[in-house]
DNA sequence: TGTACATCAGTGAACGCGCGTTCACTGATGTAC
DNA sequence: TGTACATCAGTGAACGCGCGTTCACTGATGTAC
């Protein structure tokens, strides 16, 4: 094997090292020599590949937001326009979502410290939101009680607040009926901004 | 003064500090050494008022959680019966709740920490979270789309959800354009419920 | 009433630990002649 | 083709710092006689 091509396959396995811990741990709790242990190296090797642990942790979560949207929004056009958001409202708000978080959306164990002790992600993560706001708008009816970006924001609003919370009582009956409540509102919200519209 | 007294005061005024800090902070934020200061006293009084910084987590997310409440349901009855949830959705997604860090709900600095780093709080959290639903269910109609319990939850999930992106984001466009469609969609939720009644 | 002692809230320095970051070094790979 | 040297990804120990917690001590307050 090539150096370089050794050092890149290095760097892919730091990220994805990164990608689970960052989305399992939170931004504080992934730690650096843990990512490292992650992707099979040491602490010190680190600092050849990321300029410091803020430049890996924006990178992770430009990476896990594109993920996210990838998976949220798949296959989506075996099914009928107007139930393409529902799909991914309950995609999101999946027990099996709530369940995987070494693979789902990174928003709820990072949104709370972009908001009180890591503002320096602040970009980033505005981006990401608009990115999943964007793509969400796009599957939603226009012309109904809500301008279709607005739609798209509650929604988005929803689903995240609705995942962080069930992860957060996790394993209580409480978990599931937020799931579930918030996936009815949510249908409630799409189904009356089309029913709206005719 | 007495010296009981005295005691009970400081006891006071370390929560007071503390409750400051973590909605501000979050829970690893608030830093033991920061509590003691913000009360004027040093750190290694402390023991002798809490037995550990995750007692006084608790206590504080106890309190916390009740002065929200306080302040969100307050004064609704000089409110039409009809418009009291309405009136709790749009104080709590206002800006000057937003911008209120020392005051608002600790919701947002604290339940991605218990959803990873923390979840020895989770108790707490859901007595919490599940406390806010069944005063906001108090003000909803009954006979609606959804029952009333899950359309509580479903509000609770976007007011936490809605104020959670909106300070992350805070200081950009976008963090008033969340506020508004999360305070646009719950409006439209809960009228539909109520619309649905009749 | 005054004096000696007991109590105890709070102090400040230290402890052990874990974190992000740095750096001298290693050893495998690639290059020059 | 073989040998000497250069490169460089990764190692492992150390650095400085900050955290939660402990503890010997202080000094003001309260009590006994």
């Amino acid at each position: 094997m090539q150096k370089t091509e050794q050092k890149e396959r290095s760097h892919e396995q730091i990220l994805e090292s990164a990608e689970r811990l960052v989305r399992e741990q939170g931004i504080a709790g992934a730690r650096v020599a843990d990512v490292m242990q992650g992707a099979d190296l040491t602490v010190g090797g680190f600092y050849a590949h990321f300029a410091s642990k803020d430049a890996l942790v924006d990178e992770t979560l430009r990476r896990t937001g594109e993920r996210l949207r990838g998976r949220l929004f798949a296959r989506l056009e075996y099914e009928p326009k107007d139930d393409r958001a529902e799909m991914v409202l309950k995609r999101y708000l999946s027990p099996a979502h709530r369940d995987a978080t070494t693979l789902g959306c990174p928003l709820p164990a990072v949104v709370g410290e972009v908001g009180t002790t890591a503002p320096q992600h602040q970009p980033v993560v505005g981006e990401q939101v608009l990115a999943l706001i964007d793509r969400l708008a796009g599957h939603l009816p226009a012309g109904g009680i809500l301008p279709r970006r607005a739609l798209a924001i509650g929604l988005v609003a929803l689903m995240y607040g609705g995942l962080s919370l069930a992860r957060a009582v996790k394993g209580t009956e409480l978990s599931d009926e937020v799931l579930r409540a918030c996936r009815a509102l949510g249908a409630a919200a799409i189904r009356g901004a089309a029913g709206a519209k005719s």
